[in-house]
DNA sequence: TCACAAAATGGACAATCGTCCATTTAAATC
DNA sequence: GATTTAAATGGACGATTGTCCATTTTGTGA
């Protein structure tokens, strides 16, 4: 019939993963056992090697669903706004900021990945492919900005806003990593475009895209 | 004599605390283990139990020794330059960004326990104490700023100052952390005082603090 | 110089870690 | 329904974890 063995099998597979990211973001990484891991999965111990031949394998893999889950998500909802520059640019922000992306569970899993990222070479090459997704995406959108704005060293002035953007975006989720209940998602929205209306004031306003000028 | 007893027993307390750092910054928090500390300490595994308690109190006060470091770094620049607000906005991105404050092993400590932070209540209260002095002094200097500026909100605008630059600092920071050989100090300082410009055109321009004006 | 006490030592200890495989379970095929 | 075989089980295993204390070392004061 089905390849009802193939199905279960690749069910159990993503709840070993996922038994990881909950407990990863529920009690950190260095009290993220083999143990806690498989109760949490309710499998038995021996699947982490049949499936991933061992801990660490398990961990990276993890940590690349992680970083995959985000880049969807973000990409998405790209594909539900308009074609502009200045609207691409606003849609991450929001994304990037939204309750669907920016909650608890992803910080915390988020940050504990990148604690770790310079010991892991796996997982950290996961964290550099996501950043160069993003930023990518981000620069191309600044580059037709700057272009449409006739500015000096359009390139440049890409780069920075890019570079700007970015990090404060980081600077926000660490805010919501340190005070989850007190952080104002609208706050920080207007804040990044303050910065972004002061770069390209044909572009943006304080909440967001000015789609005509 | 002098107190050499207590002398020895601070200088090996220090030790351990310091082991604990070194071993964080190279190894990570998941691969510091007593065995690990007492062998870069030089000291015999007895001494975490009796000059700490255990484990992890010294690894909380490795966490406390290293937050204090780093605000007495910033604070010991701040006496170094002039009054003004701007000038002192100036001297706490320089620091942040400089060599002294910024560098391989710092941040590899700093995010390693933040990433722990979220399940340990010790390291979450050192990482709000640093970020809450920081955040007192960048806004008092933005409030005088503000109000010199004579703007309609001074207080807002202070506040929206002083979080869209910690998080662009904070954002810089995990630059470093992900690519510390390409990073560029004076990119970094540029577009933070480019965002500083756009707020307060007569306190700052793309180098830092404009004195006269 | 000797006696005292504080400090440091290093190994014993139980608990837990991650790995691995002989055995059992159950889906797929005949 | 019987046979085959891939998948899952769960305990054994040695290694390593952090704690703790009986013992040794060493600075201090008599």
């Amino acid at each position: 019939m089905t390849g009802r063995r193939q199905e279960i099998r690749e069910r159990n597979r993503l709840s070993l993963i996922e038994a990881v990211l909950d407990s990863v973001a529920e009690k950190g990484i260095s009290e993220t056992s083999v143990s806690e891991i498989i109760q949490r999965a309710d499998l038995s111990r021996g699947m982490i090697h049949l499936h991933f031949g061992g801990k660490d394998n398990l961990v990276d893999e993890a940590a690349r669903y992680s970083s995959e889950q985000y880049y969807n998500g973000i990409y998405a909802m790209l594909e539900t706004t308009g074609q502009t520059g200045q609207e691409h640019i606003e849609m991450i922000v929001r994304g990037d900021l939204s309750e669907a992306i920016l909650n608890k569970k992803n910080v915390a899993i988020w940050y504990a990945f990148r604690g770790e990222a310079r010991n892991r070479a796996a997982i950290a090459a996961f964290s550099d492919t996501r950043d160069a997704k993003l930023r990518n995406l981000v620069f191309n959108s600044f580059a037709r900005i700057a272009k449409e704005a006739e500015i000096e060293h359009p390139n440049q002035v890409a780069r920075d806003a890019t570079h700007g953007t970015l990090a404060m975006l980081e600077g926000m989720w660490t805010d919501y990593l340190l005070h989850p209940d007190s952080f104002d998602r609208d706050e920080a929205m207007r804040i990044v475009f303050r910065f972004l209306r002061a770069m390209f004031p044909k572009h943006f306003d304080l909440s967001g895209a000015r789609l005509y000028h």
